[in-house]
DNA sequence: ACCTACTAATGCGAAAACAGCATTATTTAT
DNA sequence: ATAAATAATGCTGTTTTCGCATTAGTAGGT
């Protein structure tokens, strides 16, 4: 039984024809004919029932072909892996990250690792939810940095660096490091505080414990934008001390008392030593 | 790629030996070294590293050995289950049960299906703790019949019918029906309270109720060997009524309050019409 | 230093498996 | 009746695979 044979039978599942099939995975129709004559005998299962003009699933065929697509498209990802492993410092290695470290943090890091693994290709997403924990454990990235750490038996997730979160105002505003009366009047440009993010919850629970009700005039996640708005007098906004660096204009920040994280998650048992050798690099580069 | 050449792999990756390997999966050595090289020629992965002494794993060997024996151990549970979708009636039914409906209910059970469904084969376990589900999700069972309803959103689980539990003592003795005080004093043979199966925690529930703290000088989790104690004025026990199908001599039955149920449970979206036909044939029996 | 035992790779010829063309056989539509 | 559609099959040349025998590199013993 060939995995060619499978992919075969899964995109005939899908058609119920052997020669658009045929077609589409480059082959003769005969050819096709006799692969799937070849599965089924040696599977023993019939996964077709055919005359000599219709195809159709049988059930054995309707449940491999439900159970076949999920486990060929495992194989392919850990295939995927082992070729990352193999790879080692001339292959790629995929990293997720929370938007808040584009200005300062990642930058600094991606020179280092420039430096000191200049062949490593990076794969850089930001992910939308925070499920962080189910793409490691799938292979889907390598390394994920975050705001809270991960707890899962499989998965190492180390403290690299807290840093204040910080009132942005525009330049000039009445606020101030000394005077943050008043806060409960004033517009609010933040991100939607019933996501389930780990930032969006520190921000209800700040506010919550400032007994604060925000009026949210305007919600975004990218903090660029934020700025941007800020700057323009449409209201203020709560951003981690790292935005600070993007130095956008005509915006101020004043650091709050609360403090925010963050962790850097691996799966445990890592066999990829180009991997480990990354996060010793963010390590590196946190300390300083 | 071969699922055979993989099999082939993971023996290897075991032996760490081509001769034994060879000899093990049944070819010659020289086949298998081309089978070997022509994986890593299509992954384009170093799998071993060997000189002309030693083989060993690579970092992607390894990697690939441990998510693959997983993964092939799927395929091949997957493929089982295939086989039994097709062979129908014809083919083999894997069935769990508590052994207290070994005396009434899946007697009567068995000669029902094998009137209706003679050619079918029953393979029949009684699981030592109470996973039902995860054996039904991964295909090991077809057919869980238990004392608790089984709750996950893969699996479909109805009652099939209540019994009451019963105080199982041998014969003349001086409890009945009418007369259930001094229970604190009798000396108790039952299934290890501790334990985590629905009975255990129902009998705990009810002494508790009961503001009994059983003296219980035998544990036994195989109801024929409680009632055989239990006629040897060993102490007495408590049992779902069914087993007094079994007969036992020297023992009386009398029957509490407390009710126990039995459920039958299955995959949702089950695709093998037999296992269908068996539920309907299961349901029958129970309500009459 | 030399011999021996061990073990993975490889050359080779026979056998098996596979690919694709052309054809067949059956069904459906006109 | 005829034509179109479509899966299976006969056939032939090509590729792959198999196992035997051999080679080549390594470790250990003397």
């Amino acid at each position: 039984m060939t995995i060619q044979q499978i992919k075969y039978f899964l995109v005939l599942a899908k058609e119920l024809h052997f020669w658009n099939t045929a077609e589409k995975v480059f082959i003769s129709q005969s050819s096709l004919s006799r692969q799937i004559q070849a599965l089924e005998d040696e599977l023993q299962i019939q996964l077709f029932e055919r005359d000599k003009r219709n195809v159709k699933l049988t059930n054995a065929g309707k449940f491999l072909q439900e159970h076949w697509t999920e486990k060929i498209n495992e194989f392919d990802q850990i295939i995927r892996q082992a070729k990352k492993i193999d790879e080692g410092k001339a292959g790629t290695i995929s990293i997720t990250y929370p938007g808040s470290i584009a200005y300062e943090f990642l930058p600094k890091f991606l020179e280092v690792l420039s430096n000191n693994l200049p062949d490593l290709k990076i794969e850089l997403t930001e992910p939308t939810d925070d499920n962080h924990e189910k793409l490691l454990l799938n292979f889907q990235t390598d390394i994920a940095f975050s705001r809270d750490k991960i707890k899962n038996a499989n998965i190492d997730s180390h403290k690299l660096y807290s840093e204040p979160i910080c009132l942005v105002v525009p330049k000039n505003h009445r606020l101030n490091k000394k005077n943050l009366t008043g806060l409960e009047n004033e517009k609010f440009i933040i991100s939607g505080l019933h996501q389930t993010t780990f930032f969006a919850s520190l921000l209800r629970s700040w506010f919550s414990k400032n007994g604060i009700e925000p009026k949210t005039i305007i919600e975004s996640d990218f903090g660029g934008m934020i700025m941007n708005l800020v700057s323009k007098g449409l209201g203020i906004s709560i951003l981690p001390l790292s935005f600070k660096s993007a130095q956008a204009e005509n915006v101020e920040f004043i650091e709050l008392e609360e403090k925010i994280d963050l962790y850097i998650s691996w799966r445990k048992k890592e066999l990829n030593n180009t991997i480990k050798k990354v996060i010793e690099l963010a390590e590196n580069v946190a300390e300083k």
